[in-house]
DNA sequence: ATAGTGAATGAATGATCATTCATTCATTGC
DNA sequence: GCAATGAATGAATGATCATTCATTCACTAT
């Protein structure tokens, strides 16, 4: 049987270019996972991906470029999400924040192997202008949203609170949980992360987050 | 070798010996600064230091110490600084606490070529438990005193808080204001980060961080 | 001065790595 | 079926790395 329709993508064993390429990617984020970026090696990644090392370099053109669109792919999917959890969202600001507050802490997002892979890059943006370049990218967009709806609920319920301080720290106190989860994940589940999170939220905006009764009177 | 003058001497040289460690490890701190943890080599260590590769092995048995003890001096120096911050402190919970906080931002321990280290041993804990060890005994004590504080402020303000879940908050901010620094130390300053984190004292204890006449009423 | 001592060197060694490419193998078009 | 295409392999290559050690160097005691 060699017509098309009789084959499973699973049991070909040529597989199209960019099947290939995301297969590749994830072993990527498996081996820095599981052995650090400093251990990962074109063989660590071929054997996790289940075939040959010659397979990179057929691929990506190099070593470098693999770890770079490895950490385009982890900057696209974050991105992705939380924009589909804009558009999800409804109209509140309130409500708005609080979807990307939980986007933030989502299982696909937010799972050990990819958390282990942001801090691999970012631990050597300092040495790699280009890694930080493809990481600001992710913050810029972020960060006007958050700011622009801490912006709203301040305005909305009169808070005595510096907006873009407050929008600062909710995104430093997001990595820092992210950080935690990936140092002690026994110490901090993600719904741990997203309690303290809310807890965050509802101490700046207690009128927005915090009980029923205070949340009508400032809708 | 046991009279009293050639015990001078050795004293003399071990605390050469010593010295030259530490330049080692600043050294080292350096390279992983410049170069990230993948491409700090031996080479570029001893070429840091101003010395030839061989002296790496000589005082530290493989690159491999070399490295745990760089991690330990960082994390030693960092429980060192909060230690005696506490120490100099006043007795109040409030002033205690902010005492962390400043050092936490405090030019020492906050450059950028630490934030590097820190971050570049933490992206790699998942793979290597040793490195996890050490972080980890710097988390539970600080941690410790950070709840402690957390929970004093709580009963002495009688605030709606849940401490732990505060506390929690605080250290993750912490730490994501470190990263945030790292990764763009121009768009965040220590001066900066250090507004931030008051900002979030203030807004969970405004009895406490918050203007004058509501700490008199706490106190 | 000089012998003795340990620190420091850097060339040599073997291991590991990224990369290449001739070959094998699977799939498609005819 | 069969030739053509290109995906996949893995041994070979050269570069880089950690580690070793015979040697040199600096210093101290006598």
């Amino acid at each position: 049987m060699t017509s098309a329709a009789s084959m499973t993508a699973a049991k070909k064993r040529t597989q199209s270019k960019e099947k290939r390429r995301v297969q590749l990617i994830r072993a990527t984020i498996r081996s820095i996972a599981k052995n650090g970026l400093s251990d990962t090696t074109i063989s660590t990644v071929a054997r996790e991906a289940g075939l040959s090392q010659g397979i990179i370099n057929l691929h990506f053109q190099s070593k470098d470029r693999l770890l770079l669109d490895t950490l385009s792919f982890v900057v696209d999917e974050y991105k992705t999400h939380w924009e589909k959890a804009l558009d999800r969202a409804g109209d509140s600001s309130a409500e708005r924040l609080r979807a990307l507050v939980e986007v933030d802490f989502h299982p696909s997002l937010c799972d050990r192997n990819k958390l282990a892979v942001w801090f691999a890059f970012w631990s050597e943006t300092k040495s790699r202008p280009t890694y930080r370049k493809l990481c600001a990218e992710r913050d810029r967009a972020y960060d006007q949203v958050i700011r622009a709806l801490f912006s709203d609920l301040k305005r909305e319920g009169s808070y005595p609170v510096d907006a873009d301080t407050a929008a600062r720290g909710l995104t430093a106190m997001t990595e820092g949980l992210w950080l935690d989860m990936l140092l002690s994940p026994k110490n901090m589940s993600r719904q741990q992360a997203l309690d303290i999170s809310m807890a965050y939220l509802r101490s700046v905006f207690p009128g927005h987050f915090g009980d029923p009764a205070l949340e009508e009177l400032a809708s």
